[in-house]
RNA sequence: GCCCAAGUGGCGGAAUCGGUAGACGCGCCGCACUCAAAAUGCGGUAUCGAAAGAUGUGUGGGUUCGAGUCCCACCUUGGGCACCA
């Protein structure tokens, strides 16, 4: 009965997909023109890090990035869509040491897997600009850039105590210590005495968060404010406290800062960081011993300890005293770890009537609660709940009666008069720790000479590579990094003064190495500099990003710092790198994420196998909106498959040739086309990816009706939709629209098609449903002319049978009359 | 503890401005085709009710002619931060 049931003409995704890969590899698609005709876009998903085989979570994130770089080139724009990959990392250091070979060898074979299973997946990529962040070729130009922070002071080392990770046998980044677990492995963080690299991202504090203004509507609003966060900017002051000699220990200044300047008089004692230098530096004679038992027993506890802030708090007594320099008081100073070293001063005046966490340590020591800010709630110190609110200053000298901002401005004043303090900002922020004691990274272009100290390797000298004689064992961490063990690879000359000195061991934590990765793509085989700075001008900022949502505050602060210190160097223009940010969801199953210890993966290849490539492309685009999570157990690659079958088979019925004339074409269907391709450009560009799939449903969905029972295979319309339909499906399902734009007698590919053109005089319609509503419920529907008046509208409306029937005859109160769309009518009470 | 987001049928989800709640799909039910099945096509499917009708977007209030959409409070779920003074 109906064409479709012909049996050769069946969907048959596997020779598809065989058939077409070919071609658009030999037409290379999607290989920028780069000439300067048309207006250049960048499209760039977030690099994989080549652990084995592309898993469902690539299969989300690479479909939603394929949308917007093939919608922006059926749109006519220029479209770079690089691929490459974050090679450097332990994983391939871990497998290399238990199968005694080298990283590299995983490294590059599972590239090699991840590649072929791309290209499959029909990724919208330009194969020509692959970029490995492990090549010495790639890694050059990060010791390069590595060389011009240092330059700027930007690089620097510090013997502080950082995160250490006992699993690892490496340092973390404040940033990869989650919960106070090593963000990797899930091994509780301790702290340990080193030496390491720093960059200074805190000087870039207030231009990351500035700069946040450029991303907002563009960026997820989440991730702005996870950022903004971070961050932490605060007001406040700082205020210098004298501390009174005591023995042979001399007067002092010391400032603290404090957000609650108002409250000075209300603080009772003052506390320095327990770990800070300043403790040791304080402490009279006869409290050292306890200070250092007391030092001893804080080192130990964990972070997930040292965090937890239902922990009673400990401290103990430094033997000093300091004078508050507005109330004149005395003040004992103790040491605790509940005062962070590395925050403000390492030092603060306790408000324990105004500040929970002094209020516990006072209690718990026996201090003096004074409340200096009446807010009109319990008194703290029957309570054991500070009152940190508004309120009105008391016994407070010249601030008594002010509200709390009133008297921090005053407070301020006063001290900034006296010369004891001033207005200041603090960031929550800390400077990024970058060395790590790993083999597999980049190792970090320093060496140490006796006489000159820290020597940079020359430019003209990098790469300094990695040694590829160490294997197996070799590579295993023992504290200190792997590279040590390769003699002949860390002592050489100095490039100073030639005698003998030593390599830098350590190598960057790889969030350096994907900090500027997509500045690199726009000229990957730039010898001369990290990049071209022509190509740069012309390509960047990217215009569209995308990636999981869980490097909100990791890689995208770290490339928003490069970027920003690239530019200050003078070699970019940019200020941003990536001026709109899309973060697609996760693929769960039954509710949970795909992990080995739940046994609920989903292998990506076997999916690909059952359904094929397009049918879960289409499935991961439609299931939800593009941010959302996707369950795997809730949506059906089946029903997609059907779909795409569904589709294709329009254009094995279309019974035109390619030459008719569209206008002649039945009407109602145009209408369809033409209302579906408006709204879809309206939808893409709001990212609405899911919805765009269930308009081009509704488009094959009325095809199939003038097909089969309206004006036939042969109508006209039924050719523009069908094209339209692979057109629209082009950005989804790569293989089938290619297939059925072949079939339309087209010559391939569609995506070098142009986005049809909407004629808007098939935009309106010549009549509308109009809704009549008595008290806003919907009473009776009018089909009525689009142009129709007010006044001939409400007429009619009140003419319906069902109006004249609920209003028994009286009089409306009002009516509200919205033409042509709908009229309230309200009744009189 | 602080900050943020989200709660819509059996399920995934739609709904530019406050103006027809539930588009599209999954699932389910039915019909056609078939010896039969699959495939395909067509139709139905929020809840209660025989129907007329009533109810319905987490809960309770509010603003409005009219609220999924705006405001307030609460509940639940998810996320971020977590002794940052």
């Amino acid at each position: 009965m109906t064409s479709s049931t012909n049996e050769t003409n069946t969907y048959d995704f596997q020779s598809m997909e065989a058939k077409w890969a070919p071609v658009w590899e030999d037409l290379q698609v999607f290989k920028p023109k780069d000439d300067g005709s048309a207006e250049r876009r960048y499209v760039l998903d977030m690099f994989p890090y080549p652990s084995g085989d592309l898993h469902m979570g690539h299969a989300e994130a690479f479909a939603m990035g394929d949308v917007v770089s093939r919608y922006w080139k059926l749109r006519g724009y220029d479209v770079m869509h690089p691929i490459g990959w974050d090679s450097f990392g332990l994983p391939a250091e871990n497998a290399a040491i238990k199968r005694n070979a080298h990283p590299s060898e995983w490294t590059y074979a599972n590239i090699d897997t991840q590649a072929a299973s791309f290209k499959r997946y029909a990724i919208s990529a330009d194969w020509s600009r692959r970029v490995h962040t492990s090549d010495p070729e790639y890694y050059r130009w990060t010791q390069w850039l590595f060389n011009r922070f240092y330059e700027k002071g930007l690089a620097y080392r510090k013997n502080h105590p950082v995160n250490w990770c006992p699993k690892d046998q490496t340092v973390l980044a404040n940033e990869q210590v989650v919960n106070g677990a090593c963000e990797r492995c899930g091994t509780e963080v301790t702290k340990k005495a080193l030496n390491q690299w720093y960059f200074k991202i805190t000087d870039y504090a207030d231009r990351l968060l500035e700069d946040m203004e450029q991303l907002k509507g563009h960026w997820p609003e989440r991730v702005l404010l996870m950022q903004k966060n971070w961050i932490g900017r605060s007001e406040g002051a700082e205020v210098t406290f004298t501390i009174e000699a005591a023995g042979d220990k001399p007067a002092k200044q010391i400032p603290v800062y404090t957000t609650r300047p108002d409250t000075l008089y209300g603080a009772t004692f003052m506390v320095v960081a327990a770990d800070a230098e300043l403790a040791n530096e304080l402490v009279t004679e006869d409290h050292r011993a306890a200070l250092e038992s007391y030092q001893e027993q804080v080192t130990h506890l964990s972070e997930i300890e040292r965090q937890n802030t239902e922990r009673e708090k400990t401290g103990v007594f430094t033997g000093r005293y300091g004078i508050n320099p507005l109330s004149g008081e005395k003040l004992p100073i103790w040491a605790a770890d509940y005062v962070l070293a590395d925050y403000g001063t390492g030092a603060i005046m306790a408000v324990p009537a105004h500040d929970q966490r002094d209020l516990d340590f006072a209690r718990t020591f026996d201090l003096p609660v004074r409340v200096v800010v009446d807010t009109g709630e319990e008194d703290p110190n029957q309570s054991g709940v500070a009152t940190a609110g508004e309120g009105r200053l008391v016994n407070s000298g010249d601030l008594d009666g002010l509200d709390k901002d009133a008297a921090i401005a005053k407070a301020i004043e006063i001290v900034q008069a006296a010369g004891t303090g001033k207005h200041t900002v603090n960031f929550r922020l800390r400077d990024w720790l970058l060395s790590r004691q790993r083999f597999w990274g980049t190792p970090i272009p320093i060496i140490h000479c006796t006489d000159c100290g820290e020597v940079p390797v020359p430019d003209d000298q990098l790469p300094v590579r990695l040694p590829d004689n160490l294997r197996g064992e070799e590579l295993a961490p023992k504290g200190t990094s792997p590279l040590a063990a390769a003699a002949d690879w860390v002592n050489v000359p100095c490039p100073t003064c030639g005698k003998d000195a030593k390599r830098d061991t350590d190598t960057m934590d790889t969030f350096v190495d994907s900090s500027w990765y997509f500045l690199r793509f726009v000229s990957p085989d730039y010898t001369e500099g990290p990049f071209d700075p022509k190509a740069v001008r012309d390509w960047m900022p990217v215009g569209q990003y995308v990636g999981g949502v869980e490097h909100a505050i990791l890689h995208l602060l770290y490339s928003r710092f490069f970027t920003k210190v690239i530019h200050d160097l003078g070699l970019i223009e940019a200020t941003e790198p990536f001026s709109a940010l899309l973060n697609q969801g996760q693929v769960l199953n039954g509710g949970k994420a795909m992990s080995k210890s739940l046994g609920n993966g989903v292998d990506l290849g076997e999916q690909l196998d059952k359904f094929g490539v397009d049918a879960v492309r289409l499935t991961m685009v439609f299931a939800s909106p593009p941010e959302d999570d996707v369950d795997w157990a809730d949506v059906s690659p089946a029903g997609s498959q059907k779909f795409l079958a569904r589709a294709w088979r329009l254009a094995q019925d279309v019974a035109s040739g390619t030459d008719v004339d569209y206008t002649a074409g039945d009407k109602a269907l145009r209408q369809v086309t033409h209302r579906t391709v408006h709204e879809s450009a309206q939808l893409l560009d709001s990212n609405k990816f899911n919805v765009v799939i269930a308009k081009t449903m509704e488009l094959v969905n009325a095809t199939r009706k003038t097909i089969d029972s309206g004006a036939g295979a042969a109508d006209p319309a039924v050719r523009e939709a069908a094209s339209v339909v692979a057109q629209l499906l082009s950005l989804f399902a790569p293989y089938t629209a290619e297939d059925m734009w072949d079939a339309l007698g087209y010559e391939p590919s569609v995506s070098n098609s142009a986005w049809p053109s909407v004629d808007e005089s098939l935009l309106v319609d010549d009549t509308i449903t109009a809704v009549v509503q008595i008290k806003g419920k919907v009473r009776a529907r009018l089909e009525v002319p689009v142009d129709i008046s007010a006044a001939d509208l409400e007429a009619a409306a009140l003419s319906h049978e069902n109006v004249v029937r609920m209003l028994e005859g009286k009089t409306p109160l009002k009516v509200i009359v919205r033409a042509p769309k709908l009229v309230n009518v309200v009744p009189a009470p």
